[in-house]
DNA sequence: TTTT
DNA sequence: TTTT
């Protein structure tokens, strides 16, 4: 069992790219309040936690948010230790995502209506969907559960 | 183990009440979204959820979060079983907070400056407390990790 | 959002049934204990958790688990009120299993190899199928990310 | 929010020290299987994670856990990226232990009766404390919820 | 680096 | 490295 949740900033776009077979990788850091730490001296620490996402999610996540926004991130943390080309050891720890959410009031809901808007723009990357079941999330899972109506129990 | 991170929004105002000994108290329901349930038909399903919150985050909850607004409650899950007055069978189910969190960007942060905010009074209690750390959560706990500046390791 | 883990013991074997369409469902009762409470009285308290999974970890947990087993779970608290035909408001509250787990050391592993176990069968339900991969949680999601050995970054 | 769940396996003894004030810390690593990765090739995935408990998370830990042990962690992921005296680029990952759980049925549960045991001594270090209530988990909070009877809802 |  |  390996499950983390977290909630931050983006401290940059999230890069899209394609792996040789075309499924799609996003990749992004979130900054991580650390809550009372410090709380006393006044500075605040935060953690730069790189989270990388597939499939949907990938696409999801490089189509809705972008550098500042604040995300949710479900999923399950990586850690690789190697060697790089000059015999150094390095470490990787990146957040293998499985949804990310919106936090925000506006865009946690549903449709939109329509007026509700003013986003600041450099905030919200696209538009959300219009006419159609604004998601909440983006998960690389299908629903699953509850697909009948009629239960057992 | 029994951990559990909601996110969703107040149905009503939190009710801030005390035991005889004194100690501050908070009840509030959260409602909580089920991702993409029932897509295909167009109509939401949603959790509503008993939060119940003690101490330091009792009054954090009752100061900061009104009816609409959006919070991540990270806590336990506690299930009662008892038989009503009636003799009937009753179940309650309710999560007790560990901590409380703002969702939104303007909150979710240290200090807020000064003018910042054009929030809609409805959707937001108090004031921030000015001139002073505010809190982006609230929690029973005081912080206990990493006092020292001087590690073993 | 909505994630929750739990650790505890069944206190009642799996119940394995099938919707009219045919999908698996399980459910079973957790028993969770509360960690520290009541210390000084020296009596423990317990949560019974509902828990029900779907498809293949239905099908996971009727095979592997029994009455008295250690489980972790990982899933979702999903919450129903409703009136039964009397009148009476009834509540349920159930956690929707994403994953099941074995917790303790033999089984939360890969190949058990054959020679291995002492288990106390009134523990343990089926033999674990040897000569391929034992599973170490059951899982209504087939594995997605890392399909690729090339990554893009 | 920060908020990790891990299972697995300690790879060493945890290492005891004390900051120059004397708080107790305690280090360790995990190694936590991940799920059904690569499950073609045959070959088991592992993440090494390293962990750090303080006060009497750390003190619980010295004590009753050993290398080659399964344990639960819930904690949150810290991060630390910096330069060593070489001039490379390093980063630390690690999880900062809110509690630490024994998994197995054992010694998961209270009193554990008497007859019970025939625990491998190379696998648990100390027998647990007789006589009196037998942590589940190790803690660095004290349980503060539900100290009245008497409530106010 | 763990485990059987 | 984010944010006001």
């Amino acid at each position: 069992m390996n499950q983390i949740v977290l909630m931050g900033r983006l401290t940059r776009d999230p890069e899209l790219r394609h792996t040789q077979t075309g499924t799609p990788v996003s990749s992004f850091t979130l900054a991580v309040d650390r809550g009372f730490a410090s709380k006393d001296s006044g500075e605040r620490q935060t953690d730069f936690i790189d989270i990388v996402a597939w499939r949907n999610t990938a696409e999801f996540v490089s189509k809705y948010f972008v550098k500042g926004q604040m995300a949710a991130v479900t999923g399950r943390l990586q850690i690789r230790d190697w060697t790089d080309k000059d015999g150094n050891k390095r470490r990787s720890a990146e957040v293998v995502a499985d949804n990310v959410y919106f936090t925000d009031s506006k865009k946690s809901r549903e449709s939109d209506g329509g007026g509700g808007g003013s986003y600041n723009y450099s905030q919200q990357k696209n538009d959300l969907p219009g006419g159609y079941q604004t998601p909440v999330s983006g998960s690389d899972f299908s629903e699953l559960e509850d697909d009948d109506g009629d239960l057992p129990f």
